[in-house]
DNA sequence: GCCGTTTTCGGCCCGACTGTTTTCAGTCG
C-alpha cells in the first residue's frame, strides 16, 4: 500500500476492501465470529457511505458512522493517515497469501482453508487442485469423494471468472466516472467523448473500457487521459490513442477521431467485430467500402462531400448511407440484425422510460433497507405508478422474513402508505406481495391460503441452488404449478463472476412458466442479470410473460433498472413483452392468480 | 468489536442444505 506523504488519499472502496480481507484473515485465525463480523459490518456501513471517509475523519466524525466504534474508528483513522495499518499486517504475516486466496473459493469457507493449511500443509490454490485430483483430501475427517469433486469443479468456475472481464456492475460507473473526469480535467481540449465496445452494447462483462473522444489537441488531449486520477499506469500510447490502466486494475482505452466522421467511428469502436464484418459485407454489396476510417469512396462515391460528409457526422448518418436502418447498440451482435436492419424490421425496443412499477422489491419487514413508505417515496420519485412490497417469505435463514401475521401487519401499513397518497391526488399505489421461498423439496415458504391473500407472489430459490439438475428443475417446476405463484423471480439463481447458475433445466422451466401464465423475471440487479439476455429472448420466444425488476433492498437500488431494460433490450423485446409497461389493473389482469382457466393445477 | 442499555455487560445472523456421517460441521444466503 502507497505511503508518504504524496500519495494518493485512500477512497471509500479501498478501506472497505481492508477491512474485509481483515474479517477473513480473522476467520482464518479462528477469532470470535462476533468480531469478525464486527469488521464485516464495518466494511459494508464504509461501503454503504454516500460522503467520503477522509472528509469524515477529517471532521472526526468516524465513531458516528453506523457499526463503526472506538476500535475500528482509530484503525481508519491510522490507515487514512499513514496509508497503513500495523494491525492489519500483523495478521497478513501469520497467514500465507495462498490460504487467503484459498477463501475465494466457492464452497471453500474458513474452516476448511484452515484445516487444509494446519493439517495436509496446503496453502494455494494450485496445491488444494492438486491434491484434490489425486485424491488426497478424503483422508480428512469428513472430507470424503464429492467434496474433492465439488473443490475442483469451484476452483474451475473461479478459474473461468479470472479471464480479466468485468461484471458490468463495476465496469459501466467506471467508465462514466471516467468519461467526465476527462471531460472536466481536459478543459475544452476534448470536445466530446462517448463509452463504445462492448460497454455500449451492454454486454455482461467487460475486458477493457473504451472511449472515443474528438479533440482540437490530440496530444494535449492524451496527456491529460493518462495523467487523470485514476490512472495508474500507463501502458501505451500513440498519435491517437492511449491505453492505461486504472487504479481499480481495470485497462480504459482512450481514441481521438475526427468530428467529421464520428458517425463511423462510434460504429466501428462500438462493434461488435461479427456485426461490422457483415456490415462491410453488406456495403460492399452496395457498392461501398467501409473502414475504420469510415466509408471509403469506391465506385464514383466520395463520402468526403457534401451530404455524405455531413451524414457521416452522426451514426445514423453513417447507416443511413450504407442502406441500413439504424441498429441500436444492444443488438450489434451479428446474429441476424444485418439482415432485419435491411429490411427495415429491426423492433421497437424497449424504453427505460416505459416501465410504469416494479413487481419485487424489499423493505425492513426482511433484508430490506427502507420502510415501506420510504420505498414507496423512492419508487414514486422514479415516475413509477406503482411498486410491490415483496418481502422474503420465512425460511431463509439470512432475514427473518415474513409469516402469515407479519403480513396481516404489513397490509394495514401498506395500506395507510396507499390512503395518504390517495387523499393527495397521487397517482401511485402500493400493492402487496411476497418473495416466497422454493424449499428444497418444491413445496413454498409459506401456506397456500396465506398467498390466496395477497397480490402477487414471486417464487425464488435462494437455497440449494447446487441440487442436481433434475431435482431443482422437478422443485421449480412445482412451484410454477403452484396457482398462487406469478412470477419466478432470478430464475437461475447466477451471481456474475461469483456464482455459476443453478444446472436447472431453464427451458423446461420457461416451457412450463408458459404453459400456467407464470411470468419470468428480468433480475436488473448488474450481480444476476438472471434471466440473462439469451435466456430472455427465448423466453419471449416461448411465450411467457416477462417482467423486469431490480429486486431493491434500498432506494438506492431502484436505479438499477437499466441495467434490466438493457438486458431486455439485448433480448430485443419491445415494450409490450413486458409486463411491468403497463398500467396496474391491466397488469393484474394479466397475473396467473387472475386469470382463470390458465392453471394445470 | 459494536451496540444499547438493565451504564457494565450480554446479545449479536440463523435456518436450510449438503456431504459425511448416523449426529454434525461447514457453507451459504
Amino acid at each position: 500500500m502507497a505511503s508518504g506523504a504524496n500519495r494518493t488519499p485512500l477512497n471509500n472502496k479501498q478501506v472497505a476492501d481492508l477491512f474485509r480481507s481483515i474479517g477473513e484473515l480473522l476467520q482464518i485465525l479462528d477469532e470470535s465470529r462476533f468480531v469478525v463480523m464486527a469488521y464485516q459490518n464495518a466494511a459494508r456501513s464504509i461501503d454503504g457511505l454516500e460522503q467520503d471517509l477522509n472528509e469524515v475523519a477529517g471532521e472526526g466524525k468516524l465513531e458516528d458512522l453506523p457499526r463503526i466504534g472506538k476500535a475500528i474508528a482509530e484503525k481508519i483513522a491510522t490507515l487514512l493517515e499513514t496509508g497503513s495499518l500495523p494491525y492489519y499486517d500483523e495478521l497478513a504475516a501469520q497467514v500465507p497469501e495462498g490460504v487467503v486466496a484459498m477463501m475465494q473459493v466457492p464452497d471453500v469457507g474458513p474452516k476448511t482453508v484452515k484445516r487444509l493449511w494446519k493439517e495436509l500443509d496446503i496453502a494455494s490454490v494450485e496445491a488444494m487442485q492438486a491434491a484434490a485430483e489425486q485424491g488426497r483430501l478424503r483422508g480428512l475427517k469428513g472430507f470424503g469423494a464429492k467434496t474433492e469433486e465439488r473443490i475442483l469443479k469451484s476452483i474451475k468456475l473461479l478459474e473461468s471468472r479470472s479471464d480479466d472481464r468485468t461484471p458490468i456492475g463495476a465496469s459501466l460507473p467506471a467508465a462514466q466516472e471516467l468519461a467526465q473526469t476527462l471531460l472536466k480535467h481536459a478543459d475544452g481540449l476534448v470536445q466530446k467523448v462517448e463509452i463504445v465496445g462492448s460497454l455500449r452494447r451492454w454486454r455482461e462483462t467487460t475486458g477493457e473500457i473504451r472511449l472515443i473522444g474528438v479533440s482540437s489537441a490530440p496530444r494535449e488531449a492524451l496527456q491529460c487521459f493518462e495523467s487523470l486520477p485514476q490512472t495508474a499506469e500507463v501502458l501505451g500510447s500513440d498519435a491517437k490513442q492511449s491505453r492505461v490502466l486504472l487504479s481499480n486494475g481495470m485497462h480504459a482505452r482512450l481514441s481521438l477521431v475526427g468530428a467529421e466522421n464520428w458517425g463511423a467511428a462510434l460504429c466501428h469502436a462500438t462493434g461488435n467485430h461479427k456485426h461490422l464484418e457483415e456490415l462491410r459485407e453488406f456495403a460492399q454489396s452496395a457498392g461501398l467500402r467501409v473502414d475504420e476510417n469510415g466509408i471509403v469512396p469506391q465506385n464514383g462515391f466520395d463520402a468526403t462531400n457534401g451530404a455524405g460528409r455531413e451524414a457521416l457526422a452522426s451514426e445514423e448518418g453513417f447507416y443511413d448511407l450504407i442502406g441500413l436502418q439504424w441498429t441500436p447498440p444492444e443488438l450489434r451482435e451479428g446474429v441476424k440484425e444485418i439482415d432485419a436492419a435491411r429490411r427495415r424490421e429491426l423492433p421497437q425496443l424497449i424504453e427505460p422510460g416505459q416501465i410504469l412499477g416494479e413487481l419485487h422489491g424489499h423493505t425492513t419487514w426482511s433484508d430490506g433497507k427502507a420502510s415501506v413508505a420510504e420505498m414507496a417515496e423512492a419508487a414514486r420519485r422514479k415516475g413509477y405508478r406503482y411498486w410491490a412490497v415483496t418481502d422474503h417469505s420465512v425460511g431463509l435463514g439470512v432475514t427473518a422474513g415474513v409469516d402469515g401475521e407479519a403480513l396481516i401487519a404489513q397490509r394495514s401499513e401498506i395500506d395507510a402508505v396507499n390512503e395518504r397518497y390517495a387523499a393527495e391526488g397521487v397517482d401511485f399505489r402500493l400493492i402487496q406481495g411476497t418473495e416466497v421461498e422454493v424449499l428444497g423439496d418444491g413445496e413454498l415458504g409459506l401456506p397456500d391460503d396465506v398467498l390466496a391473500t395477497l397480490d402477487i407472489v414471486v417464487a425464488s430459490i435462494h437455497i440449494g441452488l447446487r441440487q442436481e439438475r433434475e431435482r431443482i428443475t422437478e422443485r421449480c417446476i412445482k412451484a410454477i404449478h403452484n396457482p398462487h405463484v406469478d412470477v419466478i423471480g432470478h430464475p437461475t439463481g447466477r451471481l456474475l463472476g461469483r456464482r455459476s447458475p443453478s444446472d436447472i433445466d431453464i427451458e423446461r422451466v420457461m416451457r412450463a412458466c408458459a404453459e400456467t401464465g407464470t411470468a419470468v423475471e428480468i433480475n436488473a440487479n448488474p450481480a444476476r442479470l438472471d434471466l440473462s439476455a439469451e435466456h430472455a429472448r427465448q423466453a419471449a420466444e416461448l411465450g411467457c410473460k416477462i417482467v423486469i425488476n431490480t429486486d431493491a433492498h434500498s432506494t438506492g437500488q431502484l436505479d438499477l433498472m437499466p441495467y434490466g431494460i438493457h438486458t431486455a433490450r439485448r433480448a430485443w423485446l419491445r415494450r409490450t413483452d413486458v409486463m411491468n409497461t403497463r398500467p396496474l389493473n391491466d397488469l393484474l389482469g394479466l397475473l396467473k392468480r387472475n386469470r382463470s382457466g390458465r392453471c394445470t393445477k
